[in-house]
DNA sequence: ATGAACGTCGGTCCACTAAG
DNA sequence: CTTAGTGGACCGACGTTCAT
C-alpha cells in the first residue's frame, strides 16, 4: 500500500520539518496547523455530525500526529501521512458518535451544525486544481457562467456531494474540492487506485446528475 | 412471526479510451 | 508510456415483500 517507489514520498521539506518537530519547535508546530488545520476540520466533518466534534477530532490528531512523529519514516508525503491519521482518528469518532446519536440528526439541516465544506473553497481550490464536473457541463450549456457559480449553485453542490455515501464523499471531496492527487487520496484513506477512480467517477456522476435536474427545473421555471 | 425470494446499492475488478 | 476517467460486469450486504 502506501509507500511503494514512485509514489508521492516526503519532501526534503517535510523531512526537515519531522526533525523541527521532533526537537520540540513550537514554530514549526503552529505552521503545520495553520497550514493544514482548516483542511482537516473540514474533513473531519465529513465523519462526525458536528462542527465542536471534528474540533476535537483534530485536537485529537494532531496528539498522534505528535506522538507518532518517531514512526514517521518519509514513505510518503507529511501531509498524506497526518491526513491518515486524521480520518483514522474521525472515523472512530464517528462511529462511536453515530451509536450515541440519533442518526436522523446526521441528516437533517440543523443550523448548529454549519456546512462541512466552506461554499467558497469550490472556487478558491480551483486555483491549484478545477473541477472536474464544473468545467465541462454536459446539459447546462446555455446556462450563463455567473448562474453556474452563484451561491445557490454552491449549495446545491454542497448538498448533492453531503447527499453521496461515504466513500464516495470522501474521495470526490479529497480531489475535487480540497485539490489531492490521486494518489494522495488512496494513500490517506487507503483504498486501491482503482476503487479511487471509480468512487471518484461515481460520485461525480451523481453530482453531475443531481446539477442537471437542479438547471433543467431552472430552466423550466424561467 | 418467520423465512425465502427478490431488488437495490455499493465495492471491486477489468478493459478501453483520452490526454499529457 | 503513464495516468486518469469511464463504463460494464460481478459479487456481497442489506432491506423489502410476500407466502406460509
Amino acid at each position: 500500500m502506501a509507500g511503494e517507489p514512485g509514489g508521492s514520498v516526503a519532501s526534503p521539506e517535510d523531512l526537515q520539518l519531522v526533525r523541527a518537530l521532533r526537537a520540540g519547535d513550537e514554530v514549526a508546530f503552529m505552521m503545520l496547523v495553520e497550514r493544514y488545520g482548516p483542511a482537516m476540520l473540514r474533513l473531519a466533518r465529513m465523519y462526525v455530525p458536528t462542527r465542536v466534534i471534528a474540533e476535537d477530532v483534530v485536537q485529537e490528531a494532531w496528539l498522534g500526529v505528535l506522538k507518532g512523529l518517531d514512526g514517521f519514516q518519509g514513505r510518503s508525503s507529511l501531509r498524506t501521512w497526518i491526513f491518515r491519521i486524521l480520518v483514522n482518528t474521525a472515523k472512530t469518532r464517528g462511529q462511536r458518535e453515530s451509536r450515541s446519536i440519533p442518526f436522523s440528526s446526521l441528516w437533517s439541516p440543523n443550523p448548529e451544525s454549519e456546512p462541512a465544506v466552506d461554499p467558497e473553497r469550490f472556487r478558491s481550490a480551483g486555483d491549484a486544481s478545477p473541477y472536474g464536473w464544473l468545467d465541462r457541463p454536459t446539459s447546462w450549456e446555455g446556462v450563463p457562467e455567473d448562474r453556474l457559480l452563484s451561491q445557490e449553485t454552491l449549495d446545491h453542490i454542497q448538498a448533492s456531494i453531503d447527499g453521496l455515501p461515504p466513500n464516495q464523499r470522501e474521495v470526490i471531496r479529497l480531489r475535487d474540492v480540497l485539490g489531492w492527487s490521486s494518489e494522495e487520496v488512496r494513500e490517506a484513506l487507503d483504498i486501491s487506485a482503482t476503487n479511487q477512480r471509480v468512487l471518484l467517477h461515481r460520485a461525480r456522476s451523481k453530482v453531475r446528475a443531481a446539477l442537471e435536474r437542479y438547471f433543467q427545473e431552472e430552466m423550466t421555471k424561467a
